[in-house]
DNA sequence: ATCCTCCGTGTAATCGATTCCACGGAGCCC
DNA sequence: GGGCTCCGTGGAATCGATTACACGGAGGAT
């Protein structure tokens, strides 16, 4: 493969001014930069991405390492911050740590030793040693969807309080009283939010959330079914259950189904993260969304700024409760709304009464 | 940060010597290795990858090239791809096409100036100008999922001829006789040979694909409401619509409820590619799985085997019919089989009577 | 005792770019 | 016309590792 010294001497110039040319710098005569361009046409040279990052200490490479890159939720996250990365000359390496903090730290390093110019991390657990390290030790770093506490980096994400008021207020119209949530673990950010927001709200309404009504679960498929199956076999079972994700949805469907219960008739069901499968479930899932494309976008314009010494600042974003049929009224014009669920064109303000 | 004289400095050797050690060549005294490993350990020292790549001509780094992430078909390829690589310490830069030839040859091109160490694609379409160029060069690669013809680069696929010729024997068993497709692009592989398979089968039960009830799509649900609206707009319209790929059978789906539709007993649906979520919609999709996992495995193993100068041949997997609710007959046991389908533990051949 | 071999180690070249510095020449001012 | 300032250019250092080569010393064979 040609190097920059072959175009040198195609061109009758030294190495100093092909390298010149090639990134702009003003001193360099009309003449020499046609002679170079044409040499570089000419050999189909492309410079040497490596030699350049070990001489300007950038990589132009972003790490991306999230907790679950099957949950359609982070694979759309990881596709918006690829492409936001990609417009902005970065190339993301993605690391998928499967909730592990063995893992995560684990892709930590390799990305460290790779020296990506920035990390973006949705934490898996409390904090897992090399991340915190690499974040105190002035590499770029910015947290997405989940955070820690006490460490001083930017967090992008979506607040749900409001969206999640929205839904109770929705559900308590309907006339639901026994209200359930499937939390996530206890240990991430998103995990305990919800149910405090959720706590809350039922508060408003004069509603308690006793501890039976409050299932474990780890984001995943099976800790769905499993905390709907317990709430089943409880002496006074809830009207409502709400998922604090799409895959523990999911689960909470699969235990209700098997117990020969029809949703919304029997019981009904709510999921925090909206997905484009919801739409086609049975029945459709009532759903509070996150403006995910943004969240991705905003993450990385965070993450470059970062690394480029400018400063950024945290940013939380509104997420909107999306009605459908799973937890009894059928809204007026579903068919309308979602084919824009589906793939929402442009970030909107939260849209309800 | 710290740097390998660093360490050679606290170690009282050589940055030769600490080289020696930390890539456990043989001639290193017990003595000099104890003391190299202590001070790596006591500054914390990582060895720079970028120097490391220029000098070995090496990244240790796979690209992989994908036509749409938000597939969940690809999605899953992805991981097991990156799982693998991992494994083999491989690190994997992800490029989502889009289904663009022109996202795709910018994407090739990137990963070529980072110098990548090989090349995983499922290419977009005919071929890009960059990716045959790169193939062609020696740069390894290796085709996943679909491929070009006429070019010598080994593949990795599904083979669902097999599985198609089951799905039709199962329609043809349920009294289906109007059996129609919607392909994918002309310009794919995996779009042609599908459609070619199933008029194969069809033939076989002295069935004929008419014109008409081939519908085009591009591998994205809203083609697949669109072929759909189409055939239901026929005088005499299909008894079962097969979509080439899951997204297509999302559309239509929503086709055929949008015209008010029962699944199954007004017409049925089968897909190619399964997708958890196919248990989940109403009703379950009767789809045909291929070994996913397994793929993205030995689609990695292929590229090592090239880029360590070994030989690497083609392989062709079996995809299997997985029978579900939607042409017809309700399966004996689906909530048992559904917990499995959701994640195969292992590879399995087709499991079919 | 002498020579040869092997082992552990250090010196220096190398990978392919970027960039500091010096230098020659052209143009300008006085 | 002499001195100054720019401008375009090339030489050489540099980034942080790996590795070919040389070298001194220990130990074995004769």
């Amino acid at each position: 493969m040609a190097g920059i010294k072959d175009v040198a001497a195609a061109a009758g110039v030294s190495a100093a001014t092909v390298s010149r040319v090639l990134n702009a710098h003003p001193s360099v005569s009309e003449d020499a930069r046609a002679r170079v361009l044409a040499a570089v046409a000419e050999l189909g040279y492309r410079p040497n991405a490596v030699a350049r990052s070990l001489r300007t200490a950038q990589t132009r490479t972003l790490g991306l390492v999230i907790s679950d890159v099957m949950n359609p939720y982070f694979t759309e996250l990881a596709r918006s911050v690829e492409e936001e990365a990609r417009a902005l000359g970065y190339s993301v390496i993605i690391g998928n740590a499967d909730e592990s903090p063995r893992l995560q730290d684990d892709h930590v390093r390799t990305l460290l030793d790779r020296r990506i110019d920035g990390l973006l991390v949705s934490p898996t657990d409390g904090g897992s040693p090399q991340m915190l390290d690499a974040a105190r030790t002035g590499t770029p770093t910015v947290f997405v969807d989940r955070w820690i506490a006490d460490v001083d980096v930017p967090v992008v994400r979506a607040d749900g309080r409001a969206a999640i008021r929205d839904l109770v207020a929705h559900l308590h119209g309907l006339g639901h009283r026994r209200l359930a949530i499937i939390a996530g673990p206890a240990a991430t950010t998103t995990g305990s939010e919800r149910v405090d927001a959720f706590r809350a709200a039922l508060g408003e309404y004069g509603l308690e959330l006793p501890e039976e009504y409050v299932g474990q679960g780890d984001f995943q498929v099976a800790s769905g079914r499993r905390a709907t199956e317990a709430f089943l076999a409880l002496p006074e079972p809830p009207d409502v259950v709400f998922a604090a994700d799409n895959l523990m949805a999911l689960g909470a469907l699969d235990a209700m189904r098997a117990h020969g219960l029809v949703v919304p008739d029997d019981i009904a069901l709510a999921a925090f993260d909206d997905i484009p499968w919801f739409v086609h479930t049975d029945p459709p899932i009532t759903a509070i969304a996150q403006p995910t494309r943004e969240l991705g976008r905003a993450a990385v314009r965070a993450l470059v700024a970062l690394i480029e010494g400018r400063r950024a600042r945290s940013l939380t974003l509104p997420a909107r409760l999306v009605v459908r049929r799973s937890c009894g009224a059928p809204p007026p014009s579903e068919e309308a709304r979602t084919t824009r669920t589906t793939r929402p064109s442009r970030p909107r303000k939260r849209s309800n009464p």
